[in-house]
DNA sequence: AATAAATCTTTACGCGCGTAAATTTTTTGT
DNA sequence: ACAAAAAATTTACGCGCGTAAAGATTTATT
C-alpha cells in the first residue's frame, strides 16, 4: 500500500534508502546494481509503486527502450499475428513496443514513420508496404534508426531483412500439386502490392519448366489491399471467361484464395480433392483463417514462430552493439494439408 | 532543405523570426497565435523540418495529448475494424493515438492499463476483455484516467459506454429468420467471454416467447477466444448428437458461425437458404470476413462508423471539459442478407 | 588484515520545453 | 488618429531525470 504518494524519483530515493543517482541506474538497468541494493530497491517498489517519469527518462537519453512495429494492414490477421508474436519478444526483452499500422496507405507509412521518429525508438521491426511505399523516405527513417525490415523486402534498406522463402514456398506447393493431380494454373493479381508476390510467380514458372508442364498465370486486375474481394471478382471473371486451363489453382496467397474460394461457391463450382469436386485450390500463407475456409484450405504456412523469433533477435543484436553487414534471411515455409486441394 | 540543423524550439524560434514562447504556444494549439505568425511558423516548418521533442513537451504538460485505444483481440479483425476506425478519428482531431491489445489474456490487460498511465493520456478508449477482466484494475484505472468504455461494458466504469444494441440485433435477426423459415435455435457459447453474449441470449428467449416459439439454446464448451475453432468443435460434437431441434441456427457471434460453418461442411451438412440446403445458419456481428465465407454469412452487423465516432466524440467532449453523467449509448445494427440464411 | 576493485553517495549541471509575469508591439474599433 | 484590446517578446523558473566527477564505503583478492 502506497501510504504517502512518491512524487518523483528524489522521494523514492528516499524511502528506499538508497541515493537517487543508484536508484536511476537500477531502473536503467536492474542487474547493474548489487544485489543487496537491488533488494533494497525492489522491497520500496512493493511498498509505494513508484513508476519513474518516462518522458523525462527518455528525455536525455541518447537511446530510449522503446522499440516499434510497423505492419502494412493490421487488419490482415496475418500481420495482426506476426505483430503480436514480435511485441512479445519485445517485452520479454525488455523493451517497451508500440504497434503501427499502415493501413496500406503509403502516405500513412510516412506519418507512422515520422511519429516513430519523435519516439526516439531504439529499433523498429518494419513490414514495409512494398510497391506503393515511398522509397526516399523508408531509406531516410533507415539512415537514422536502426531497422530490420520483415515480410516483404525492399532493396537492401536497414539492419537487415527476415521473411518466408517464397521461391521455396511456390516451389514446394506447386510440387505437391503436381504429383497428387494436375498441373497448377496460378492465380494472381496483377499489380500485386508486394514484391513477394513476383518472386512466388517467378517460382512458379521455373517448377513448372522444371516439370516439363507448360504454366499458366492468371493475373487478375485490382488496387489496393482488400484480397479477398480482388480474389472474388478476379475468380467469377476467370470462371465466366473459363481462363483456368487445369482444374488445379493455386493463389499466390491466402487471402486471394478465399476470394476465389467465394466465387467458386457462387457460381457452383465444388472445390476440393475428394471425389466429384470439379477443382483444386490451394493457397500460400498458412493465413490464421485458412482453417476455417469451406473447404477447408491446403496451404504452406509461414513459420510465424521463425521469422519472428530471427526478426527480433537481429534487432536486438544490432541494438546491442553486434555489427553485421546486411543481410537476408529468408526461412522455410510448411505444407498444410488441408481439403481443398 | 535543412541546411542548419535545428536542435530545439530555442533554435527554431530563431530561424522563424519568432519568440520561442510563441512558438511553444503555437505547436500546443496552431489556432492559438495569429495568422501572420503561424504563416511564419509555418514557412520556416517547411524550411527545416524541426519536430518538438515530445518528451520534453510531455513532461511538464498537466495533459498530454496522447490517447489510449485497446482492445481485447487486435487478431479479432472486428475489433482491428473498429481500432482503425478510432484511431482515424484521433488523429483528425489532433491527438496522438496508440494502439493496443490484451491479447485476450487479463495479465496482459492490466499491463496495458498499467503502461497506459505512464504515457499519461488525455483519454482512453477501452474496449474491455469482459468476464475475465480485472475488475478492480479497471476500476482504478478509470478512476486515474478519463476513459471510455466500448464494445463491452462493465458495470457503470468510465465517462460512459458507447456499443451496439445487443438486444436489438438479435430480436432483429430473430424475427427475420422466423418470418422466412423455421424458427432458429441458438448456437452460443457456455462461458462466454463477455456480457454481449449473454444480452444475445436473453434478447433471443424473449423475442421467441413473443413470436410463440419454443426456444432452444445449445450453450457449447470452450474457454478463451478462439472462437472459430470453438464452434467448429462445438458444431461437430452438436451435429453428432442431433441437438438442433430446428434447421436454423442463430450464432451468437460471426465467429462461432464461421466455425459452425466448417464443421458443416466438414460433416456434409449443406447450409444455405436455397432450395435442396439442409440447414440455415445466421451470424451476429457484420464480422470483416462473413462475406467470404461459403455460404456467405447473414449476419446483423455493427454500426462500425457509428459507434466508433460516437465514442470517439464523447471522450473528446469529456477532454474538453464537458461533464455529462455516466450514460450508456446502445446503437442499433443492421441487417445483412447473404446466402448462408 | 591489507590492498585493490567495485559500488554507492554527494554534488552539480543540463536536457527541451511549459508556463507565468511584466513589458512592448501590433491590431482593432471608432 | 487615438485609446483599448490582443498578441508577441523578454525574462525567468521549474519539471523529473540522465549523467558526470569526486569522494566515501563496501566487497573481493591475496
Amino acid at each position: 500500500m502506497a501510504d504517502t504518494k512518491i512524487r518523483n524519483m528524489e522521494e523514492f530515493a528516499a524511502v528506499s534508502g538508497i541515493s537517487r543517482p543508484t536508484v536511476s541506474k537500477y531502473f536503467n538497468d536492474p542487474e547493474s546494481v548489487r544485489d543487496s541494493t537491488r533488494t533494497r530497491i525492489e522491497a520500496a517498489l512493493e511498498k509505494h509503486a513508484y513508476r519513474p517519469n518516462i518522458y523525462a527518462m527518455n528525455q536525455n537519453r541518447k537511446l530510449t527502450k522503446n522499440l516499434g512495429i510497423v505492419v502494412p494492414l493490421l487488419s490482415d490477421p496475418y500481420f495482426a499475428e506476426i505483430a503480436r508474436n514480435l511485441e512479445q519478444r519485445c517485452i520479454a526483452a525488455g523493451y517497451r513496443p508500440t504497434l503501427f499500422s499502415s493501413h496500406g496507405q503509403p502516405e500513412m507509412e510516412v506519418h507512422v514513420l515520422d511519429t516513430l521518429r519523435s519516439l526516439k525508438p531504439a529499433g523498429v521491426l518494419l513490414a514495409p508496404l512494398g510497391r506503393s511505399s515511398e522509397k526516399d523516405a523508408l531509406s531516410a527513417f533507415c539512415d537514422d534508426v536502426p531497422t530490420l525490415i520483415f515480410d516483404s523486402s525492399v532493396d537492401e534498406l536497414g539492419l537487415a531483412f527476415v521473411g518466408s522463402d517464397n521461391m521455396q514456398f511456390t516451389a514446394h506447393i506447386t510440387d505437391y500439386l503436381c504429383r497428387t493431380g494436375e498441373p497448377p494454373c496460378f492465380f494472381e493479381m496483377k499489380t500485386p502490392a508486394n514484391p513477394n508476390a513476383h518472386r512466388r510467380r517467378q517460382s512458379y514458372l521455373s517448377a513448372m519448366e522444371e516439370f516439363g508442364y507448360t504454366p499458366d498465370v492468371i493475373s487478375i486486375d485490382g488496387e489496393g489491399w482488400e484480397f479477398e474481394e480482388i480474389g472474388r471478382l478476379g475468380g467469377h471473371q476467370a470462371l465466366k471467361d473459363g481462363r483456368f486451363s487445369t482444374n488445379t489453382i493455386l493463389c499466390s496467397n491466402d487471402r486471394l484464395a478465399i476470394g476465389l474460394l467465394t466465387a467458386c461457391y457462387e457460381q457452383g463450382v465444388s472445390v476440393g480433392r475428394a471425389e466429384g469436386a470439379t477443382i483444386r485450390v490451394a493457397g500460400q500463407d498458412g493465413h490464421p483463417h485458412s482453417r476455417y475456409t469451406c473447404p477447408p484450405l491446403t496451404t504452406i504456412s509461414h513459420d510465424y514462430e521463425a521469422v519472428s523469433q530471427t526478426a527480433a533477435d537481429a534487432l536486438f543484436a544490432a541494438i546491442d552493439g553486434q555489427v553485421s553487414p546486411w543481410k537476408s534471411t529468408r526461412l522455410e515455409g510448411k505444407l498444410i494439408l488441408r481439403d481443398s486441394a
